[in-house]
RNA sequence: GUGCCUAUAGCUUAGUGGUAAAGCUCUGCCCUGUGGAGGCAGCGACGAGAGUUCAAUUCUCUCUAGGCACCCCA
């Protein structure tokens, strides 16, 4: 028809809108889960969504390793990062105002965070993320806190026990068992090799054994391969190291406060900041087995700010995945508009008194909306509905006359009539 | 970054080598102070570019966008 080139109404790739139903959705997610870690005592904070692209560098201690972030030079030649995570950021916070802030500190933040990655399922470039960290706790306890907050959350969300499961490891058992058994030094040959077997079963039989070749070199693949078939002796291994007697105790205390939780030796997590327990919670559905979000310790994190270790555990639990699981376990609550009741005026002419009549309801405490749009009764009507607004009253002469109003409830259709003081108690009965 | 799949109206889909159908939505009318129903009418689309062809929405290629998997997952 005409040349005229129209900008997209598409969001920014892996970036979503949020519409009212939607935001909802999110909002239900994120009031559940807020509401649960104060119980638990923590104190919600914000950075900046802006960080300096050093902040995440020197967490990795490489300088290449961050190719998924939003990275770029300001107008002052400062190289800026949109925050991908917010452990660097809390880290920061803390290290500051060490020694001032009192301990154990529990902090909590519920944001939005930044990488740069191809967009799949249960993965955008932009989600939101609720982050719990506890400082300067040593002992188990922490770890026990945690996990329970997250459990504690997926209960708050409609969660079943059978819903979900808690796997829980030591950081670095498994690449002490592969150095053992390989008698291989090479750390990187190590992590390599902890990357592919935690594929192990997620890919192909074929594809594995190639990428464990590839890793390791035939010999010392086909040693590897040998020893993985030979469960027993490959436990025995990992009951020679003390740290799994730490995950045992995890365990049993999770268990005494009626939380299951499974170790698994195999269990990473993608970076290498974790110096003690890791955990993770999976759906447990078999379409969709996947991490829905996990944590752990990190006590030496406070090290990239040149100060001395202090004891840390958290979790960050995304959106994305959590909305997929709440979708597919038919858990997320119907729209419902904030709005309690919709005016519909007959004409023009009723304007005023329904905006009187408005003024006065939400003094009262009520959330009114008005309709101005001299479209027939029915369709204002049906306007309310589909924006799922409960309740409606119809101003016109007869109501301005007796200053009676049927009130509609348009999930049942009844009627009744009330006068102005009623209304309240007919729309929020307490 | 690599691979596979997809692209038709605001949404969900149908269909064809001769420019396209339906449902929902939307707009208007009928009706009209109990109406959110029904009836009628209407708006509105083949992602972009190139090629093959008399003719491309349809076949081919490129691009763009989206989805999924890999990589990675703080």
């Amino acid at each position: 028809m005409n040349k005229k080139q129209n900008i997209s109404k598409e969001p920014y790739k892996g970036t979503r809108d949020f519409y009212p139903e939607d935001l909802a959705v999110q909002n239900f997610i994120f009031d559940k889960a807020g509401q649960i870690t104060e119980k638990f005592g923590y104190e919600e904070y914000n950075t900046s969504v802006l960080e300096p692209t050093e902040l995440y560098k020197a967490k990795s201690g490489e300088e290449i390793i961050n190719e998924q972030t939003y990275s770029f030079m300001d107008r002052g030649e400062r190289d800026v990062t949109l925050r991908p995570e917010m452990t660097p950021s809390i880290a920061r916070m803390v290290a500051k105002r060490k020694r001032e802030l009192a301990y154990p500190l529990r902090w909590y933040s519920i944001q939005n965070f930044f990488r740069y990655e191809r967009p799949q399922k249960g993965r955008l470039r932009e989600f939101w993320q609720l982050n719990a960290d506890i400082f300067g706790v040593e002992g188990i306890e922490a770890e026990v806190e945690i996990i329970s907050l997250g459990y504690e959350i997926m209960k708050s969300l409609g969660a079943k026990d059978e819903d979900f499961e808690i796997k829980i490891n030591y950081s670095g058992m498994l690449a002490k068992v592969l150095r053992e058994i390989l008698n291989e030094e090479d750390e990187e040959k190590i992590n390599k090799t902890i990357k592919v077997i935690d594929r192990f079963g997620k890919i192909p039989e074929e594809e594995f054994n190639k990428r464990l070749d590839d890793a390791l070199g035939g010999e010392k693949s086909q040693i590897l391969k040998n020893k993985l078939d030979d469960k027993d002796s490959i436990k025995e291994l990992f009951e020679k190291d003390p740290n799994l007697q730490i995950c045992k105790d995890l365990k049993n205390k999770l268990e005494t406060i009626g939380i299951q939780a499974k170790i698994d030796v195999y269990l990473i997590r993608g970076f290498d900041y974790y110096t003690g327990i890791v955990f993770e919670f999976f759906d447990t559905n078999p379409d969709n087995n996947r991490s829905l979000f996990g944590g752990g310790r990190y006590d030496k994190l406070l090290d990239i700010f040149g100060e001395e270790k202090m004891p840390a555990v958290g979790f960050g639990m995304g959106d994305v995945t959590i909305k997929d699981f709440l979708e597919s376990r038919n858990l997320l609550p119907q729209y419902q508009s904030k709005t309690d009741l919709y005016l519909c005026t007959l004409s023009s002419d009723y304007f005023e008194n329904a905006n009187q009549l408005a003024d006065n309801l939400r003094k009262q405490g009520l959330n009114i909306a008005v309709n101005y749009s001299n479209k027939k009764i029915g369709d204002q009507i049906a306007i309310a509905d589909k924006k799922r607004i409960p309740f409606v009253i119809c101003i016109g002469e007869n109501e301005v006359k007796n200053n009676k109003y049927q009130l509609k409830n348009l999930q049942t259709g009844e009627e009744q009539e009330v006068d102005g003081q009623e209304v309240v108690k007919e729309v929020r009965p307490q």
